[in-house]
RNA sequence: GCGGGCGUGAUGGAAUGGUAGACAUACCAGACUUAAAAUCUGUUGGGGCCUCGCCCCGUGUGGGUUCGAGUCCCACCGCCCGCACCA
């Protein structure tokens, strides 16, 4: 007999309906709008803000989507929160795109604001828009304008000559990333370094408290306040002159490992040190070198990697200690003139590359001291022991024998001051920070040059120095170093026709207070000091690591600089307060081949079970960081059309750990959608069921939505967010399968809503307007966990045998040690091990193991 | 080259020094269906044996500390991030 199946239209889960409806719902209530109160608690919740390249891609939607669940999270325990975004609008990209395509930089990038803000909205952030303003708008630059002529008054800015790359077809200043194999990426021209004045910000100055001050950054990773402590590169040392023979005067050489002094067989100095440049216009050979040294890329890595090259001066200097003693001096291409003194002695026993660099050479290797009842010389492994480590120095001036490095370097700095060789010295690795682009976009320094009075700030009633709209991009270059109505300015000091400064600033200028200017957007100065001293700090601060050493250290210079001028009040010198670095959004590469052999790349869309529309196998290449040029990327657009926005916030918070890579899977956002349906549809069950149903398992369920409220609120609170939403997949299977009563299951379903709320608030919100609550779930308080229903009677504790899992024993929770320990040697598994004999140890940890050594 | 990080099943990953593999994917099996999809249920690290119970091996490799190591220490291998003008 067959069954005629009448079909009711079942209502489904439909992100675009609840997703546009909710969002409304808030905009309308403003309730994501930053509000000061006494009543409440203050939190500011910001994620790196984005550059504005046109399109979102994954992984702003993960950094947003964590900066929103716990903002979300903030505003349901009872914060005034701040949740504000900007965009950092200045860049390179803006005027490639210029020269690329036409237009202009300026419209190019609101034109791109406005088409992510699009796109931004509909991920349904508890952003406060009203506080949106983009770097590039006068209003923000004109105040960095201004902080820029405070921090000139007080005298945290300074000029001096400092190298770029310069491309000598294109006429251009070129960025390290436009440098390719040391060649032009326009021209293929070889690059060559070019020496500009420039300003420089004095972050050296604080390098000394910008290190101390990491100590009291506990909530930031360990490993970001490493990486900026070894950046920063405190080191103890000397500074020693070396006299030369010539009467010429000295060569001051700074050293961390004076005690090695015996083993020094040559002076080495940059390319750009003064000594260099005296004797290159009457030494061919040496004009030859320089001229060669300075082809060179700027950027550290590749100094470090080109191979290491000399010239010998035929200058020579005398050795401080050893009377007779001369040391020749040589020009070294991996010196640095910027990181110490400019001029390095070598001690080829002691030091590889000094070692390397000797034998190429020919220079004498001589070893400082030896290993302990191990005294041989230094043949091709220099010999460099830990400082902490103790060595045998050989006939030391300083009467030192046996000891440490440490001692033997105290030691010897202590000798040097006291017969006036030299001066004890704390040296940073952390140089200046030149701020000066010689390109159109960016924020224009505003001072002028006149040709009677120098350098002339601009009075602050003419800022903001804006930048002119009239400029062409079909030439490389500067726009606004040929643009003479702009340039040509009056002297703000005498009034003489005199010209403006053409160079911009760096764009990390721009990002180094934005966090600040968040606090009071539209102030008439860079920042007001009442807002400021209210929301600041930034209470949780989200973004890549990539950041974590020129952004973050440049941001907390900049907040102790804008604390000097006056611009925050005391106690933002630390500006974040805590930190998250997350992971990047990665995805599979699909590569096949041209019949020429030349890789082309598939979009996960075209590629369906590793093969193309037309069949075509293609191959596999492990997940990488989506990149428009591996085409391995997911636009959020169409997941957001597929599956809405709830589902790609679940998703790219669910798999991975937040400071780690996710990667993203049709599978993995198909799955978070059908869990999403399956939320929904247990609470559509539970909203037919009979109200005054009773059932079986009330107490289970409600223990076991306790366990999760206690869980979630866990996860959330220390960024294991995939950990939490492990557990709501746990609990949604219990609430799935439960038979308890209605009242029951209603309470778990508007919990499970309040928890999920910060992950997928759409949903959420729909859950919770389903099942009668009372306003948003966006502003309903926080559930909180009862300890009574979280502790359990009994506990099952592992018993390993030497270390090894053996068997299992259930005892009352709060039994005590003695009586675990007996129960545990009575078990079948103990006494089996045991065979008669006795154990050695045995080791009981309430509430967790209990392991019997035998 | 230097600084920092990471490495766990077929896959993403879980695990305050205390039961390795939570949760999810994939696969397989079952239920429902004429069928498929959807949904629901269950199995799945490898090997072994006296096969419904137990044993051995297992967290990149090799050492070490510990009653106990994925976790701590040392060395090595591989990958990722940063290296000062990309943002």
């Amino acid at each position: 007999m067959s069954k005629i199946r009448i079909s009711f239209p079942m209502p489904t889960y439909s992100p675009p309906e609840i997703e546009a409806r909710w969002q409304k719902a808030w905009e309308e209530a403003d309730v994501f709008k930053a509000r000061r109160s006494a009543d409440k608690p203050k939190y500011y919740v910001l994620e790196m803000f984005p550059y504005p390249s046109g399109r979102i891609h994954m992984g702003h939607v993960r950094n947003y989507t964590m900066g929103d669940v716990i903002a979300r999270y903030k505003l349901a325990t009872g914060h005034n929160v701040l949740h504000p975004m900007g965009w950092d609008a200045f860049g390179m990209p803006a005027e490639n795109a210029a020269m690329a395509i036409g237009g202009h930089p300026k419209t190019w990038t609101y034109d791109n604001i406005a088409d992510m803000r699009g796109q931004m909205k509909p991920l349904g952030l508890s952003i406060d828009w009203s506080r949106e303003f983009a770097t590039c708008d006068p209003e923000y630059y004109g105040q960095q304008q201004s902080l820029f002529l405070d921090f000139l008054e007080a005298g945290l800015v300074y000029r001096k000559n400092a190298q770029v790359n310069w491309d000598p077809v294109d006429m251009t200043v070129l960025a390290n990333e436009q440098v390719i194999d040391g060649k032009g990426w326009r021209s293929g021209a070889e690059v060559e370094r070019r020496e500009l004045t420039q300003w420089f910000f004095k972050i050296s100055d604080m390098a000394g408290e910008l290190k101390s001050a990491l100590d009291g950054l506990d909530n930031w990773p360990a490993k970001v306040r490493l990486m900026q402590e070894n950046w920063i590169g405190e080191s103890r040392g000397i500074d020693i002159p070396f006299v030369r023979t010539d009467d010429a005067g000295t060569i001051r050489c700074y050293s961390t490992r004076p005690d090695t002094m015996r083993g020094a067989s040559f002076i080495a100095v940059s390319p750009d040190h003064p000594v260099a440049k005296s004797l290159e216009a009457d030494n061919p050979d040496l004009a030859a070198f320089i001229d060669e040294c300075r082809k060179m890329d700027t950027t550290e890595a590749a100094m470090e990697k080109a191979e290491k090259k000399g010239i010998d001066t035929g200058v020579r200097v005398k050795h401080p200690v050893y009377d007779g003693v001369e040391l020749p001096v040589w020009i070294g291409n991996f010196v640095l003139m910027d990181y110490g003194t400019g001029a390095v002695f070598g001690c080829p026993a002691h030091d590889q590359r000094d070692l390397d660099f000797a034998r190429k050479y020919d220079l004498p290797v001589r070893n400082a001291f030896h290993m302990p009842g191990n005294p041989v010389e230094v043949e091709s492994e220099a010999l460099v022991p830990a400082k902490t480590e103790t060595v045998v120095y050989i006939d030391h001036f300083a009467g030192i024998t046996e000891t440490t490095s440490q001692h033997g370097i105290d030691a010897t700095i202590d000798y040097f001051e006291a017969h006036d060789l030299g001066e004890g010295q704390t040296q940073y690795r952390l140089r200046d920070w030149g701020l000066s682009r010689q390109r159109y976009w960016g924020c224009p320094i505003p001072v002028v040059h006149c040709e009677d009075c120098g350098v002339v700030p601009e009075k602050k009633e003419n800022l903001p120095v804006e930048l002119p709209d009239d400029v062409t991009f079909d030439i490389p270059g500067n726009p606004l170093d040929r643009h003479p109505t702009w340039r040509d300015t009056p002297c703000p000091s005498c009034g003489k026709p005199a010209k403006r400064e053409t160079d911009t600033m760096d764009t990390f200028v721009d990002s180094s207070w934005y966090f600040a200017r968040f606090t009071a957007p539209r102030a008439d100065t860079p920042t007001n000091l009442d807002d400021a001293a209210y929301w600041m700090n930034v209470d949780q601060y989200i973004g890549g690591i990539e950041h974590a050493i020129l952004h973050l250290l440049y941001s907390r210079f900049f907040a102790r600089a804008m604390r000097i001028t006056g611009h925050l009040p005391q106690g933002c010198e630390e500006p974040f307060d805590a930190l998250f670095t997350q992971g990047m959004v990665t995805h599979e590469i699909y590569l096949t081949q041209d019949d020429k052999g030349r890789p082309v790349y598939h979009l996960p869309e075209d590629v369906t079970d590793g093969k193309l529309s037309d069949g075509t196998e293609v191959e596999i290449i492990p997940s990488a960081k989506m990149s428009k040029s591996k085409k391995n990327v997911v636009d959020p657009l169409g997941i957001i059309a597929s599956y809405g926005a709830d589902t790609a916030r679940w998703f790219v918070l669910s798999d991975s750990p937040p400071e780690r890579d996710v990667e993203w899977t049709a599978s993995g956002a198909e799955a978070a959608y059908k869990h999403l349906t399956r939320v929904w549809n247990i609470c559509d069950r539970i909203g037919a069921m009979d109200k005054e149903a009773s059932g079986e398992g009330d107490n289970d369920l409600l223990r076991a939505m306790h366990k999760t409220i206690h869980d979630v609120t866990l996860g959330v609170e220390s960024f294991g967010f995939n950990a939490a939403i492990a557990r709501l997949y746990g609990f949604t299977a219990t609430l799935q399968k439960s038979k308890a009563s209605h009242k029951a299951q209603r309470e778990a379903i508007m919990t499970l809503a309040q928890l999920m709320a910060p992950m997928t608030p759409h949903l959420a919100e729909d859950i919770w307007a389903h099942q009668g609550g009372a306003g948003l779930v966006t502003t309903a308080p926080w559930p909180v966990a009862d300890e009574k229903m979280l502790v359990s009677d009994t506990v099952t504790l592992p018993i390993q045998i030497n270390g090894k899992r053996r068997g299992e024993l259930t005892v009352p929770a709060d039994l005590d040690k003695a009586e675990v320990e007996k129960q545990a040697l009575a078990t079948q598994a103990v006494q089996k091990a045991l065979d008669g004999g006795s154990p050695k140890k045995v080791i009981v940890v309430p509430g967790r193991i209990v392991n019997v050594v035998i």
